[in-house]
DNA sequence: TGACTTTGACTTTCTTTGACTTTTGAGGTA
DNA sequence: TACCTCAAAAGTCAAAGAAAGTCAAAGTCA
């Protein structure tokens, strides 16, 4: 299947660069002989960052689509919390779990400033309340997402 | 890319010159092979104020363009920023200021990792467009307020 | 049937270029 | 000195070009 052979040349081109990459997208969709959208539908659902890559792209002239591979290793802590998180969380729950992280070391204090910062019901004033919590948690979720990049 | 090239320069000479630089479009532009505007646009959209520089010019005979850099204390800074931020701030705009909050060393490694994730578009899916860049803007401010905090 | 693929039209973002405008200093003139 | 003119800058803007993103319709397969 196409977008199969698409995602194992990633996979090796990954390998050759020590798990990063940068590819054209038009430039590769042309190589292949398939539609450039082709690729990104392969990214977006093979090279997520669930699975453990990192994506970022710019526009433009000369743009470009860069993948980063980042090794597991202390993740599954992060992947557990990650799993633990429903779709809903209060400002005080969030605050435990970030507590938390930062006992195991995985947030520093800066970190875990920040992360509280943004989660606190000040940040999300302006958000609907019934969607408040549900802000929160995806929020959360991209900070744990984010951790576990590095 | 020729624009990142002529910013790679610019980046360069600024180093050497301990933060300021006068150049001249002209000159510059028949150096490197290309339209003096050239040099404009990456000035205007490299070395904003948001990033940190100060852009001053004179036409005219023997005009120039001057660039300074500026580095002002922490919290002269962190004010400098919050005071910036206005009600609606874009996924885009936001990662521009934390960059430069991460250039200053105001924000580790991780802290700017955790700040993007939590203002990035992913992390407020479930809110409302219309007050999304709204929401961006208070957890940024938040961001901030916790900075100045410490 | 339902999840996954493939495709292509359309959108957004960023870059490059060039024509035209504005400002400024210098040199000449009354 | 006061003023005028001119050429040498930089500024502005819009069009064209070069990518990547988005989305929905159609196809495929278990």
């Amino acid at each position: 299947m196409l977008a199969d052979v698409i995602a194992q040349m990633i996979e090796d081109m990954l390998n050759e660069g020590n798990g990063t990459l940068e590819l054209q997208r038009n430039e590769m969709a042309n190589r292949i002989g398939c539609v450039p959208s082709q690729i990104s539908y392969v990214i977006s659902s093979r090279f997520t960052p669930e699975r453990g890559y990192i994506i970022e792209s710019r526009r433009g002239g000369g743009g470009c689509i860069r993948i980063v591979r980042k090794q597991l290793g202390k993740s599954e802590y992060l992947m557990h919390f990650f799993c633990a998180i429903g779709n809903e969380i209060t400002e005080s729950e969030a605050n435990a779990y970030l507590c938390n992280l930062a006992d195991t070391g995985l947030l520093s204090d800066q970190g875990f400033r920040i992360a509280r910062a943004s989660l606190s019901n000040a940040a999300f004033s302006s958000v609907h309340p019934t969607v408040r919590n549900t802000a929160r948690a995806d929020g959360l979720k991209q900070i744990i997402l984010a951790l576990m990049a590095v």
